[in-house]
DNA sequence: CCTACCGATCGGTAGG
DNA sequence: CCTACCGATCGGTAGG
């Protein structure tokens, strides 16, 4: 608290006619952060998107909120465990539901035969666990671009490293 | 430290018989794994493997470490901010060694042939987030198989989502 | 290995 | 918005 005070040039005790306590700021980035994402999987889960076209959409959010509003993200993805009770349940439905609807699109990208057979909940954490780090080195290699970023991480996901003409399987 | 006394059945004040600091734990624990992974990265590297057969040994040790030594692996990941100068520039040098030589091997495979022209830094963080936080959902997915995790994380990176049979390109 | 205790720091309050 | 200050907690030391 001091930290933040001496941010916006006050003393600490001052902030406290702003905010209620420290955990409030908390409450604040964690819940706008998963409405935010709450919000987009309403609108694309219900949606007639081929799940592909879902899932690339999805991603894409992960992506541009965790290059954009990074250390938001960092604060929701590390933090959100001081979150106290009921809070902290609350928070948890959020993102097992929609955990939940993330891999029913999976799934139903199997059954229609467009996505490989692959275990969904694999899948969905591995997709979930590599873009989450992007606010960690997308500001050491500032070079590179959101843009190329996002068409390269999907690029990855959906047709893989291996290139289309070499046969690697042993 | 007052946890870390309890847990094994004794006074804080009393942990300082054994150690030297905190500080010196955190140390033991980030060089530990670092070396490791040095270990692992030395050893093939020069090796004649493909390209490919590389990443995939690499990978196999990410997912090894991250659900088997899981709680060093978090306080490695998470804390080695904390460590104190010159360990910190120490170990930052390691893993810039590391991720050097993981890059390398991308760009070996992508001149071969046999790895897809994708930019090598956004390749190498993606792969390396992914299997990153394997720890979180890991020991909340009891029932899931490491060798089934193992297979289904490198087919996902080595030939994507999309079924061979789908044409998804809009 | 324990008791007793230290200085620093933290989130927060009282009172103006 | 500040000064002054609180109780709790933390890493660690002295001395036995």
């Amino acid at each position: 608290m001091r930290d933040l005070a001496s941010e916006v040039g006050m003393e600490a005790a001052s902030l406290y006619n702003h905010i209620k306590s420290k955990e409030e700021i908390l409450n604040e980035i964690c819940f706008s952060l998963a409405n935010t994402y709450s919000d987009k999987m309403d609108e694309v889960y219900p949606s007639d998107n081929t799940p592909i076209e879902k899932v690339k959409k999805l991603i894409a959010l992960h992506i541009q909120i965790n290059s954009m509003s990074s250390p938001l993200a960092t604060v929701m993805n590390d933090e959100w465990r001081h979150l106290t009770e009921p809070c902290k349940s609350q928070f948890l439905d959020m993102r097992k539901r929609y955990e939940y609807l993330f891999t029913e699109i999976i799934q139903q990208g199997v059954k229609r035969g467009e996505i490989k057979a692959v275990d969904p909940r694999i899948a969905l954490y591995t997709l979930l666990s590599s873009v989450r780090w992007l606010q960690h080195w997308y500001h050491a290699n500032r070079d590179l671009d959101v843009n190329d970023i996002k068409e390269n991480i999907m690029e990855m996901f959906l047709t893989g490293l291996v290139a289309d003409q070499y046969e690697w399987k042993p």
